[in-house]
DNA sequence: GTCTATATTCGGATAGAC
DNA sequence: GTCTATCCGAATATAGAC
């Protein structure tokens, strides 16, 4: 089993976030798909079961990347602030390296075409950087206050510049605004 | 011109909000209006051109209606810090009031079903955030940065709280929240 | 102005040959 | 496993009576 070829899911699975990412889920069809990817409706069909297995295939991929990347910089890194910076560093570098991926993964309304997944900020990604921050707060590295608050003004920021790089609304990479975003966010939960 | 009722347009437009918010735009159909709203197809059809119509009806009564708030705002305050954080608790509060609207034209993906709009990021309810900040730098109550960025850091907490709350994650009202959660946001970018 | 009935298009999914 | 041709339901929009 599973000695089948995974180049064409692949090229699918890769066409279907291109599309899903620049269009919208809902703007895409399976027909789109299969032109933009070259292949028939048959091997969509013969790979998934539907538009929506599609989607829910990426969108599991994606988030099993992000909770990967979260997961080594933990390993890396012990104290919360070298942790959530290195955290937000790996996110603006994955903005720039995959764009399309973090859009879709980011920006898209899931739970309208995905309505068993749980919302994204309940994502293992998500509740991992909650956890950093819970975890710091104990240590007294960031002020004491309520955990999610502190989550969403910490890590808010950083995501506002993502969403904003990827509608093109800033012009230099992300990387290159760590240094003067990174302090202001900090600064905003220290004690 | 125009002395027929407006009252059935508004139950349209109201009732379209509902199910956008709540289901999504590709979600619901001008058939799921018409019985919601307990009106006839024709009716519909009447008033307006379509259902990209009614989302562009509503999106653009929406956006005035953020608009003349936070003008309000700025005719009633005058220093930069004064000004956003009576922005974000008037914006908090609308949440709590009107969290459907607030779901509708902050959370929807509006590209995807309005085309012809502006990114929301553009829209002028931003532009005068934008604006607030900029000022506010020219005068010293910030520190010196860019703009882009700087506003960014300011809203994207309390953009991320409304967000949160609006998914159902914060279980306390924002304007509670807002007593912790004002004083993160601008120290991020007091000098 | 408001209604019902209907036309038309489109897209997700299947059947069945090779 | 891969292909083409086709089906079927759904949803937008229109026609035309009242």
């Amino acid at each position: 089993m599973r000695t089948e070829s995974t180049e064409m899911r692949d090229r699918i699975l890769k066409t279907a976030l291109h599309l899903f990412s620049t269009r919208g889920y809902f703007n895409t069809s399976v027909h789109d798909i299969r032109r933009e990817a070259d292949v028939s409706i048959g091997a969509i069909y013969h790979y998934f079961k539907g538009k929506e297995t599609i989607a829910d295939a990426l969108y599991r991929d994606l988030l099993g990347w992000l909770e990967g990347e979260i997961r080594e910089v933990l390993k890396r890194h012990d104290t919360a602030h070298d942790r959530c910076l290195a955290a937000v560093a790996h996110l603006f570098a994955m903005t720039e390296a995959q764009p399309e991926a973090m859009s879709f993964v980011l920006g898209a309304r899931h739970r309208e075409f995905l309505p068993d997944q749980p919302p994204i900020c309940s994502s293992r990604p998500f509740e991992m950087m909650k956890e950093m921050v819970s975890e710091g707060m104990r240590k007294g590295e960031l002020r004491t206050m309520d955990e999610t608050v502190a989550t969403a003004v910490l890590f808010g920021g950083p995501l506002r510049l993502i969403q904003l790089r990827l509608d093109g609304v800033i012009e230099r990479s992300l990387p290159e605004e760590l240094e003067t975003a990174w302090p202001c966010a900090w600064r905003s939960v220290s004690p």
